[in-house]
DNA sequence: AGTCTCACTGCGATCGATTGCAGTGGAGTG
DNA sequence: CACTCCACTGCAATCGATCGCAGTGAGACT
């Protein structure tokens, strides 16, 4: 019917005022400018015509468009929904909203990405798929891009970023296991080329240390991603070479959930054969086969946390860039158990300090 | 350094030729219009000074954004982000970028952030939260504006629609249960005002019906959402109201989650006392504790197709609506098992036609 | 030689909202 | 009464890319 969306001049026009005047009454920052009759007039006539201002012309004249480019690695691995989520709610309380890509690890496609959401002035970004080493942010520092991190961290300073406390978290989980008496206890480690993974994997060795074992290096595998996949694999090699592990220390839940799989596949029961301990604690960990013991991470808050950094941000460009650390805590369900008996240390070629 | 990104009159400048001339150079569909060799010159200083079209400015004089708004209930629910991500997958082939907002099925909510995409004249939306009543698609359909919904549909024509074929996996699941022994069917309905929710329930009514099975009305229970939570209420009262039941049909996953939590609190143990049969395939659903039996919906492929459904629409306004009803295929796992015996029809109050 | 065609490029309006600056009129002041 | 001050409103430039229209010059054709 109406055709084309009524403009700020049809709103003006029918108010008999000029669209500069329509424009300070609908703008609560410059409504105080205009006779507040007048402001009355065109705030009905505005809502009677159904006038939506267009977002693009402002922005274009204001260049800020209240848009955040979120950038992660996939939607759907279940870490993300939730921080996606804590993103949102702050944003949307401001105002602001997110544009959401996936780059699938990829940095070609995280290159494209990114720049779309740069043709399109986004006011700032939230980088969820940082690397330690990672080109693409440097750059986009250097030009004084808006910039927060979330869940991981680059090794590269000067960008706020909003962390678990990974290396606690691993302390927790660690200590659980020796708490149930087990010594013989692998590790399947993360990527190491992102923050999570690596720093997961010295808390580990610093943990082991702490506690007086000697694990061998072949209890510590590293899997090539985040998932199930990888982390299956990862646990046939760590069985073939160190068989007489009681327990193991996912890098992640997805990492968990293939040793799980792999586990049951070799015939070996969890936990009464081997605990296992993911990380992360993803939506329906607890309804798994077995439930799984994991240390929980505070996802929305960790999305809603670097929304509110990159606020603050875009208020306070200048402002040193800060770190926010959030707890994690270990949740002990049915995938860990004491250490069975008749496995000395011995068998795997450990010893006690 | 830079300060300012550059614009197309910068690149234009630095080659000696007008804006619009770079303009067209930059245009894959105008390139045919510029000389070959100037059109080079163009290409590569914009690359050497790092180029981005602005795509405010853009939109503002084409309108068109090359943005879809895409509208779901809630992404923590696990339904969602393959969906979401299909429809991510289909539009950035094409260039488009997708707005996802969340309205958490409160119609306040959503209206507004209908209302902040359209301020960011988003070329068409995809919608995720019809409801079978729903006045904002009415008038956002009377309007012209382009409009695919995914998943349910609306009970107004008009609107292409891209959903699983609810009754048919509904009937696998009846089908499933009958083949097992049972005839003490329940039925855990999804909110009644949503497509999915109507047809599963009007689907189970007619399954049972044609098995020659009179369920008693207690047994088919309404939930208040798709949740764990009105699951779990659900099945309480339909527990207190039909104790004799032996399986149940939940309307989806999360609500059968919220059955198994009930009746493992009240000790009854699934599969062996009480079969459950739930709908989607969530992720994960197979790793449950028991595995769900489940009615598995092709989701990434729901959302690629509803995006393809809406750029199709884009080209062509006036196309006739379809509807793209894609196989639903019940994945048997563990919550289901033969009927156990000792329990006559009698006792529930069921008669056998 | 004169005219026409055609390929290419430049000019300037345009999209819609914001904002610095200037103008208007009425109230207040000496 | 003249003048200042202030509240309010209008004017017009501006953001950056697109596109209809017109202009230019080289080559073709009669």
């Amino acid at each position: 019917m109406s055709g084309t969306p009524p403009t700020l001049d049809d709103v003006a026009r029918a108010v008999g005022v000029h669209k500069a005047t329509a424009s300070r009454a609908l703008n609560p920052a410059t409504r105080s400018q205009v006779n507040p009759e007048t402001a009355r007039r065109i705030t009905t006539a505005a809502r009677r015509l159904g006038y939506v201002p267009n977002t693009l012309a402002r922005g274009l004249r204001t260049s800020r468009t209240t848009a955040i480019g979120v950038l992660i690695p996939d939607l759907t691995n279940p870490l993300f929904p939730p921080i996606v989520r804590g993103i949102q709610d702050r944003l949307d309380a401001h105002g602001y909203t997110a544009l959401l890509v996936n780059t699938d690890g990829d940095e070609d496609r995280e290159r494209a990405q990114f720049s779309d959401l740069e043709s399109r002035r986004a006011d700032g970004f939230i980088v969820a798929t940082a690397r330690r080493v990672h080109p693409l942010l440097a750059e986009a520092l250097a030009r004084g891009t808006a910039l927060v991190t979330v869940n991981r961290t680059t090794d590269l300073p000067g960008i706020p970023a909003v962390v678990s406390d990974d290396a606690d978290g691993t302390a927790q989980a660690v200590g659980h296991l020796t708490a149930l008496g087990h010594s013989l206890i692998a590790h399947l480690a993360g990527p190491q080329d992102v923050s999570t993974g690596a720093v997961r994997t010295q808390a580990f060795r610093h943990c082991m240390d702490a506690a007086g074992l000697r694990p061998p290096p072949e209890s510590v595998v590293v899997c090539t991603a985040y998932t199930e996949q990888a982390g299956r694999e990862a646990t046939r090699r760590l069985l073939g070479a160190c068989p007489g592990i009681t327990a193991i220390v996912a890098g992640n839940d997805l990492i968990a959930l293939g040793a799980l799989a792999e586990l049951a596949a070799q015939g070996r029961s969890c936990p009464r054969d081997v605990s296992v301990v993911g990380f992360n604690d993803m939506p329906f960990a607890d309804r798994f086969q077995p439930p799984l013991t994991t240390v929980r991470v505070p996802h929305h808050e960790m999305g809603v946390q670097s929304a509110q950094l990159l606020l603050e941000r875009l208020l306070e460009p200048q402002a040193l860039p800060r770190t926010v650390l959030l707890p994690a805590r270990l949740v002990v369900r049915g995938s860990t158990a004491p250490a069975p008996a008749g496995f000395p240390d011995r068998a795997a070629g450990i010893t006690r300090a």
